[in-house]
DNA sequence: CCGAGTTGTGTACGGCGTACACCTGTCGCG
DNA sequence: CGCGACAGGTGTACGCCGTACACAACTCGG
């Protein structure tokens, strides 16, 4: 074998490997000795490259960040639905994320995007600076939430919506009257399917179409517009 | 000691204990050990109770469903805050949850919560089936996101903002630079302090609108409003 | 009073994160 | 070329974890 015949050790190459066996198994699947064996290595090993087991989760959770687009849209509008989108994107592809995006010391990824969020909405959406707030509070609310629903339910959707039904019927001979619009809701999906992109698409409009809607109406431009400028006190005293 | 010196263990007492456990210490401050002892009850006592691990998060995750309320208030949108905030409180005092209310097995209390809020779109609103769906997605969306971002800066905000401007310092002396808003925000927080349950407030008005204007304007009434009918096709074929 | 079933116990196993002492391969420098 | 230092990989060990399995003790209908 030729010199180093094998790989040596980094921590991209220790964050890439934990991210993969998440992907696949879930946090649940990732321990450091699985993590250690997958890359031919003794699990103390991984501990010359991260701290801990939660330094490297910190790591991964701002590799996720990193993956999410930098649009140069000059839209503020469309700028939010594409960074929202990749968001989306990047939690459907790692949901183990999801639990822990705003946990732990954020990363510099993280910082970099929700940066980018407030500069759409300060310069280009030109919001106040706490409108600007509200409007980043329920998007990234949107979003989280969105996945997380979207995590659980991703399988099969008509298959899930007959097994809702079985737990319903299982609950008592009556289930089924006592919750109606939960059996509309099981039939309807189990005979039209549910296409979880399409419906992000939809509460996304709505919440872009309430963000635009705090933006004094007939605002033309100018004052402080082109960078960070406190002008209203705080919506409360902590 | 009377008969029984130590009462007996019961199900619902696991229950009960695994949650104290869970809201003081997180889900990684409960194990089967630890809950055992604190039931002065040796480990294995509690697989008679409950199947496993797995089904007692199950059991404790209809327990916080259970805590809902269930308003008869005859207007549907201060119904759906008022089901709103129950889920937020309930989020807030048991933060372990959020990331769990919608995997496993959905328990009655979680079957009758989400029954509820789609009656409440259904028959109070009025909302055509498909429009009742998006509007189930989006509040859940919001409330459980909005839930997932204050567990974790739900401490003390100033000091928060404050370290999280370290943070930024820590990454490079341009870090200051390369992040404005991101310093704005930690500046007017830190100056006004934040509160979680205004901004909840904020956001949940901005959705509940969103939703009222999935009303065709000027709509009556009549027609199914009384009951699940369904009236048009799925948003796709899933 | 007894037998059966339910409920709590003891022991044990394999897996986990990781502390600590040790070995080894690599490279700067004389 | 040789060597010393040091970063990087190893081996062993500890105390937790969830829980399988066999057994003991209590409860209660007959």
């Amino acid at each position: 074998m030729a010199p180093g015949r094998r790989e040596r050790l980094t921590r991209a190459r220790v964050v890439d490997a934990a991210m993969t066996l998440a992907d696949d198994g879930g946090l649940d699947g990732l321990s450091m000795r699985r993590l250690a064996e997958h890359l031919g290595v003794v699990p103390m090993a991984l501990y010359r490259h991260v701290a801990d087991k939660h330094e490297l989760l910190d790591a991964m959770i701002d590799r996720v960040f990193a993956e999410l687009t930098d649009p140069v849209d000059p839209d503020w509008a469309r700028a939010l639905r594409a960074r929202a989108q990749s968001m989306r994107g990047a939690l459907t592809r790692h949901p183990w994320a999801i639990g822990r995006m705003e946990t732990g010391t954020p990363g510099p990824a993280n910082l970099a995007h929700h940066n980018a969020v407030m500069g759409c909405l300060r310069a280009g959406a030109r919001l106040p600076f706490w409108d600007a707030v509200h409007a980043s509070s329920l998007l990234d609310s949107y979003v989280y939430g969105f996945a997380l629903q979207d995590r659980t339910l991703a399988g099969d959707i008509p298959a899930e919506a007959a097994r809702r039904r079985e737990v319903v019927v299982a609950d008592g001979p009556a289930a089924l009257d006592a919750y109606p619009y939960l059996v509309e809701v099981a039939d309807q999906l189990g005979r039209h399917g549910y296409d979880f992109a399409q419906e992000f698409e939809i509460g996304l409009d709505l919440v872009l179409d309430a963000i635009r809607g705090l933006r004094p109406v007939g605002e033309t431009a100018v004052e402080g517009a082109g960078g960070p400028a406190s002008r209203e006190p705080g919506p409360a005293g902590g």
